[in-house]
RNA sequence: GGGCGGUUAGCUCAGCGGGAGAGCGUUCGCCUUACACGCGAAGGGUCGGGGGUUCGAGUCCCUCACCGCCCACCA
């Protein structure tokens, strides 16, 4: 590739870096040329799947999210040696995609019932080919590691068989069954939901309490949001030990409007203090109710219908057919005519909608399969309890934990044409036909066993969380055990997601991987936070406060969007969105390019030889600090924290490698100082191998500019070498650095240009070490160094070991510069003074750490020489 | 009703047992031949309130307040 094979001097780096061309570059070879795995390696493995996006989906700021971090933990495990896999691939996301499609469908006037079965699931199969690879090429864009060669898709064929393999099995162990329960009902989408995908919110509605007519007279009054399913009833309840209705229990009472005459009966679910004491029992429309009547055998009469109207022949004619809600008012209304309503008031209820349309959901009796999953579920939760599968942050353990105890049976059919279709086959009398445990793809239909019934297969499709839950290991060749990539690299090593899909993905993956793999589908849950807006809420299409992170890029750059969200990734904390931070990447990019762009602009042969003992100060500093922050930097990422391995390696390049070293290797480097010039060739070298998980796109285009053949991710994380630390350059350096940065404060406060040359004079017990380091200091302060004390005024300022003297020349705001002075004593004295008093205290001298102890007299006698010194500058000042 | 997170400089956030940090913003200087998406200097915080543990507490414990999230079958 063209672009690794530039060499220094051969093409100058533009004076000005632009993200976008460079990006585009850099994305396109790694979509041309993926990072391919080999499960045949002798490399430790690391992989990671992408938690898969909606196949028509676009890319928004969760997946961005996702897909940074994995990446960046992707690109440094690589750089270290390990064979990396990071599986990419898409989900077809069953309800969310045919609502889509049937939204495009409507705009022509249709609905999915005109097209027919086949011909809608050809519409959306064109769909999925004409926006399928939109979010694939949007993740490229962002750089992304992946193994784009190895692209799954949960509607493939190995992955359908995958499902089909997976009911076919939990059948045969009754672990999947069929049932007629109280189920969540979207009217709107016509189809049932699982509990979690109904979102609960309080809303503002009545309580009515209605009179029930009792057999033999009286009448007991019962409380109600639903007055409209009193055509469904099957008994009043009441607790076992009120002894307000004792009495009543066993009796008989008339449904208001109605001639039937329904059972008073005793159940614990009732609440005494509630209402009025008294429930109606309406199983077939309340899941409550429903347990109540499954306890004490009540039938189950359903008068709502899927279309949330009012129907069947309990309901008289005239509110059949009405709508739930118009139902409700016209019911209420013939109540309060025939003196059954009693009472009402406000009462706000939590009430079931739809995630994906926000519909009211119906409790409803309904013929459904269910998926057991409390043995896999107790064996999933003995390996989060034992610490074998980790997550991150801890706190989330116990999130999971509580998720895994309380799980109930998953309601996996779905009333929908786009997913997997049900396995399963009815005769005439409603038997079930499944297919064999040892051949799940063989239909019954063509099994010889049941030549001649006539068979119909199911109409429904799975739960798309029914495919997703194997994608650890549906990606990588299962049930094909012998596939090299499951023996590779399964179990995977992170699973990377945002907190709010624990329990929908993480926790069924488990499930999923101890009823098929015998063990945990991967080693760490590394969760991370929501992005939410500027203010501080969900960001929300529908109320337009979404940020698109393709906006972001087209911006700023993906490495500057990347640097942003893994710089926020700390601790699994929400994110609020702030384009400062994406400004700070970019800026970020552009001065590593001008770092890069200064390197590679030194003409010259470096000197050959080991780093070690250059003989200049500031080589030696910056070769031990760059030492440190390699190995926070990697420590912090074998922590999973990128956020502080973020700001670990950016505070290092642009504080210390640019701001300092960079300026101090100037004056050498005009003087062809081929130590320096080494140090800094290596320095850049590092730095950028150091940044690349964080902003791969602009170090990989420096790194080619500085002639490696090879790109820098697939060069080696930069190697420890405990050699070139350096306590004393260190403490060294930071002396000259606090020097010049007084003398720079000097020169602000003395008001002069910085073109104008100046003296500095400097007196004291550390002039010397200063002096000798005459040569950095220098260029650094701008400013001439000299030895002893000017004649006439100055300005001082006052260092523990030293007093810089720079001659007052012109008039300067002598008060002002006295007022900062004095400040700057008091503080002094104030330190020296808090000093003082703790090691007085003979608790403290013996009871902390010597070195603590040392510390505090080392600061007790800097502050008292600042003092001291600041004392005998402000008596000059007089 | 349970559980969790947050409250640190004007803004957005790090720091989570040894004397408060960053970016942006503000003030003052600078086109100092890598970089004005920049350089230098400066100002700015009793780390939400109260109590406790400790030689020592943004940092650990208790408690209160406010903000936010998750879970839950009082109709």
């Amino acid at each position: 590739m063209e672009t690794g094979t530039k060499s220094p001097g051969e093409t100058a780096l533009a004076p000005r870096y632009d993200p976008h061309e460079v990006e585009a570059r850099w994305a396109e070879r790694w979509a041309r040329e993926p990072f391919t795995a080999d499960p045949h390696s002798e490399k430790p493995p690391f992989c990671v799947v992408i938690p898969p996006p909606n196949v028509t989906g676009a890319l928004h700021l969760g997946h961005a999210f996702d897909n940074t971090i994995i990446d960046t933990l992707v690109r440094y495990k690589r750089m270290r040696g390990h064979e990396t896999l990071f599986q990419p691939g898409t989900d077809h996301a069953g309800i969310a995609t045919q609502v889509q499609v049937e939204r495009a469908l409507r705009r022509e006037g249709k609905t999915r019932h005109d097209l027919g079965r086949e011909a809608f699931l050809e519409r959306v199969w064109d769909w999925v080919d004409r926006y399928g690879g939109v979010i694939i090429g949007q993740l490229q864009r962002l750089g992304a590691s992946a193994a784009w060669d190895r692209t799954r898709f949960t509607m493939d064929e190995g992955l359908s068989a995958a499902v089909r393999r997976q009911f076919v099995t939990l059948y045969h162990q009754g672990k999947v069954y069929r049932r007629e329960r109280i189920v969540n009902w979207d009217p709107e989408s016509q189809t049932v939901l699982s509990d979690l995908e109904v979102e609960r919110e309080e809303r503002p509605a009545e309580m009515y309490e209605l009179a029930y007519e009792l057999e033999g007279g009286g009448a007991l009054t019962i409380a109600t949001v639903r007055p409209e399913t009193i055509f469904a009833d099957v008994a009043v309840a009441v607790h076992p030990e009120d002894e307000r209705f004792a009495h009543l229990v066993g009796r008989r009472a008339r449904i208001p409007l109605t001639e039937r005459w329904v059972p008073v009966i005793a159940d614990e679910a009732v609440e005494r203090e509630f209402g009025t004491g008294a429930l109606k029992i309406t199983p077939a429309h309340d899941p409550t109710d429903f347990e109540v009547g499954e306890r004490h055998g009540l039938p189950m009469p359903s008068v709502i219908d899927k279309d949330a109207r009012l129907t069947g022949d309990l309901v008289p004619a005239e509110f059949r057919g009405l709508d739930r809600f118009e139902a409700r008012e016209r019911v209420v209304a013939a109540l309060a005519d025939a003196g059954a309503l009693v009472g009402r008031r406000e009462h706000a209820v939590p009430l079931g909608f739809s995630q994906r349309t926000g519909a009211a959901v119906e409790p409803l009796l309904s013929l459904q399969w269910f998926y057991d999953t409390d043995e896999a579920a107790a064996k999933a939760l003995a390996r989060v309890e034992s610490g074998e599968v980790r997550f991150v942050p801890e706190r989330y353990t116990k999130v999971a934990i509580d998720w895994l105890r309380n799980l109930r049976h998953w309601c996996i059919s779905r009333q929908l044409w786009w997913g997997h279709r049900i396995p399963a086959w009815y005769d005439a009398d409603g038997n079930v036909y499944v297919p064999p445990a040892d051949d799940p793809l063989r239909d019954p239909t063509d099994d010889p066993r049941y030549a001649g019934l006539e068979l119909t297969r199911d109409p429904d499709v799975f739960d798309t969380w029914f495919s997703s839950n194997l994608w650890p290991f549906s990606t990588l060749g299962w049930p094909d055990r012998d596939d090299p990539f499951y023996r590779k690299f399964y179990p995977t090593s992170v699973l990377v997601t945002g907190y709010d899909i624990l329990s929908f993905w993480v926790a069924r993956m488990q499930i999923a991987a101890e009823e098929f793999t015998g063990g945990r589908p991967f080693d760490t849950v590394l969760l991370h936070g929501l992005v939410l807006d500027d203010k501080g809420r969900k960001m929300s299409k529908s109320k337009g406060t979404g940020v698109d992170p393709l906006d972001v890029i087209a911006g700023y750059g993906a490495d500057a969007l990347r640097f942003a969200l893994s710089r926020a990734s700390t601790g699994g904390q929400d994110v609020r969105w702030d384009d400062r931070q994406v400004e700070m990447g970019r800026n970020f990019a552009t001065k590593l390019w001008n770092a890069a762009r200064f390197v590679t602009l030194q003409e010259g042969e470096a000197a050959p030889g080991p780093l070690a003992g250059s003989p200049n100060l500031a080589d030696r500093w910056l070769l031990s600090r760059l030492q440190r922050a390699v190995a926070e930097v990697g420590g912090a990422l074998e922590d999973l924290d990128l956020g502080a391995a973020n700001r670990a390696a950016y505070d290092f390049v642009w504080s210390e490698f640019c701001d300092w070293y960079l300026e101090a290797a100037k004056a050498p480097l005009r003087e062809g100082d081929p130590h320096t010039l080494r140090t800094v060739r290596h320095a850049l070298d590092v730095v950028l191998r150091l940044l690349h998980p964080f902003v791969p796109f602009v170090t990989s285009e420096l790194y080619a500019a500085l002639g490696h053949e090879e790109q820098v991710a697939l060069a080696p994380w930069p190697e420890a070498d405990e050699g070139l630390l350096d306590a004393a350059a260190e403490a060294a350096f930071e002396r000259v650095k606090a020097a010049v940065t007084a003398t720079r404060s000097l020169r602000a406060e003395a008001d002069l240009p910085p073109g104008q040359a100046v003296d500095v004079w400097v007196a004291g017990p550390g002039a010397e070490a200063l002096l000798e380091q005459r040569a950095l200091f220098e260029p650094l302060a701008r400013a001439a160094l000299r030895s002893g004390t000017p004649a006439g005024s100055s300005l001082t300022a006052a260092m523990p070991d030293a007093e810089l003297r720079l001659p007052l020349a012109g008039q300067v705001d002598v008060a002002a510069y006295a007022a900062r002075q004095r400040g700057r004593l008091e503080k002094a004295r104030a330190e020296a003074e808090r000093s003082r008093k703790k090691l007085a205290n003979e608790r403290f001298v013996s009871g902390a750490p010597a070195e603590v102890v040392a510390e505090e007299r080392r600061r007790l006698d800097e502050a008292e020489a600042l003092a001291a010194r600041l004392e005998a500058v402000l008596a000059d000042i007089g």
